[in-house]
RNA sequence: GCGACUGUAGCUCAGGGGUAGAGCCCUCGAUUGUGGUUCGAGUUGUCGCGGGUUCAAAUCCCGUCAGUCGCCCCA
């Protein structure tokens, strides 16, 4: 006998998900829906390579993302002199490589989703993978985009997300424009504290980012106003209600109740104010958008994020070119919903199936295989089970991959239908057979 | 990158100086008027890794790696 081979113990590699094939079939199931949601208002599909050039990736100066970077295992001289390649860490950032590159030959606005892998080297956590699939819908424009975009890119995602039978959600929308007009007009050279202590209101509490803002060098009654302000929730009225200090801020205050009104079709709890999201140092611009699932309390971090930006591929091209966008976290909320409600993914069969065929005689084979080509011809599914061992090791197959139906061929025209749920059995026309 | 905790069978875990354990899963068989029940048999481990203390270490000590959670940041 040979000697044992070496085993490299399997294990999962943290933060680099995969799933079993009942898990995989509903997150495919996701993936349709929001495929379709995304197509039903226009948007097209692109893809882009998982790689770009550094350099594409840091064009927009410093960023703070883990970047996985590219290397050959046999590297030569001439590795040396091609450029490197990283990871994309998101989608943003190759879509507007791609719109620059072929500008002339894309119609704007510009209307596309995405769905891919994006990675980024953070420590994994509930919720944060390193290599995870994000769904991006943007649009983008020249010179000038309607602002009626960003209402209707959250009312689509809204669409979607109700669509996958998750609970409640809701969009939190704001305006940059709000907070740093205020911060503008009190003479704040860097508003990013300001607004990281903003964004945290909820987590540490009010008089907590009162601390932080003080110690950034507000006076008490800068950061009391500022506080103020952030604790606004609500509707267009509420929002309408700001007093501005300056002409950037009213600026924010029209846009957020426009948009607002223009999501008025959606259920009261789907889309409110809430000039607590900023979005930290992004790119963004004017509205800004995070969700929260209501109906899972175990994960409040946002499963969907995004925002209008000014000008996004002013990098690459010459053009102005505004847009706004918002990404679902797909593998964050499906992995969210996997670990605390894993009766909302409707797991079901370990195969797509809908018939496993049996027969006991090995005569039979050729007979089988022309009833499993008949039925698949009709738009069925149909695994052959192929070992002919003990009479009920077939049913504890079928029963363990959830198959519905075994089918026992007879003649070329007839077969035997077992309903696995009723354990009814019935002799059938194999052009006529339906599933129950 | 920082902090806390945890690493023992495929999975969930017990054992805390003296021969490596349980339950579940899995495989095979028996029973059973088809899948269920019951019974029998069997496989599986460098006790995360390296060093130290000891007659003796899965166990105590040091280091290291990995994982989980929190911070940071974010989808």
């Amino acid at each position: 006998m040979a000697e044992k081979q070496k085993i490299y113990k399997p294990k999962a590699i943290s933060g680099f998900p995969e799933w079993l094939p009942e898990e995989r079939i509903a997150e495919q199931r996701w993936f349709d829906h929001i495929r379709k949601t995304f197509e039903s208002y226009g948007f097209c599909s692109i893809e882009t390579p998982s790689v770009e050039e550094i350099d594409v990736l840091l064009a927009k100066g410093e960023v703070d993302k883990e970047i996985y970077v590219l290397e050959r295992l046999h590297k030569d001289e001439e590795s040396d002199k091609e450029s490197r390649l990283a990871l994309h860490f998101d989608q943003t950032v190759p879509f507007a490589r791609y719109t620059a590159q072929h500008f002339n030959d894309l119609v704007f606005p510009f209307k596309r989703y995405q769905m891919q892998r994006v990675w980024r080297g953070e420590r994994p956590q509930m919720g944060r993978m390193r290599e995870f699939y994000q769904c991006d819908i943007d649009v983008i424009n020249v010179d000038n985009l309607p602002l009626s975009f960003d209402a209707e890119i959250a009312s689509m995602i809204y669409e979607t997300l109700e669509g996958l039978n998750i609970g409640r959600v809701q969009l939190r929308i704001s305006n940059r424009k709000i907070l740093l007009g205020l911060i503008e007009s009190m003479g704040v050279t860097d508003p990013v504290p300001v607004t990281r202590a903003v964004d945290k209101l909820e987590k540490i509490g009010e008089e907590e980012v009162q601390n932080i803002l003080i110690e950034e060098g507000l006076n008490a009654d800068q950061a009391s106003q500022v506080l103020a302000l952030s604790k606004i929730k609500g509707g267009a009225d509420d929002i309408r209600a700001i007093k501005a200090e300056n002409d950037k801020m009213q600026d924010g205050i029209d846009e957020l109740a426009f948009v607002l009104d223009n999501l008025a079709h959606l259920p009261t709890q789907a889309a409110i104010a809430d000039l607590t999201i900023v979005r930290g140092l992004d790119y963004y611009t004017g509205t800004v958008y995070e969700t929260q699932l209501l109906d899972i309390p175990e994960y409040e971090g946002s499963v969907c994020s995004g925002g209008r930006y000014d000008d996004l591929a002013g990098q690459y091209i010459n053009k102005h070119l505004p847009g706004v966008g918002i990404s679902i976290g797909f593998s964050r909320l499906f992995d969210v919903i996997r670990q605390t409600h894993p009766d909302k993914l409707g797991i079901g069969p370990k195969s797509p199936a809908h018939l496993l065929l049996y027969t006991e005689d090995k005569d039979k084979a050729a007979l089988a295989t022309k009833t499993a080509q008949t039925l698949r011809g009709r738009g069925f599914n149909v695994e052959v089970y192929h070992t002919v061992k003990k009479w009920d090791k077939h049913f504890k197959y079928a029963k363990s991959k959830m198959i519905p139906t075994i089918c026992y061929p007879e003649d070329e025209q007839t077969a035997k239908f077992k309903d696995m749920a009723t354990g009814e059995e019935t002799i059938q026309n194999i052009s006529d057979w339906n599933q129950s």
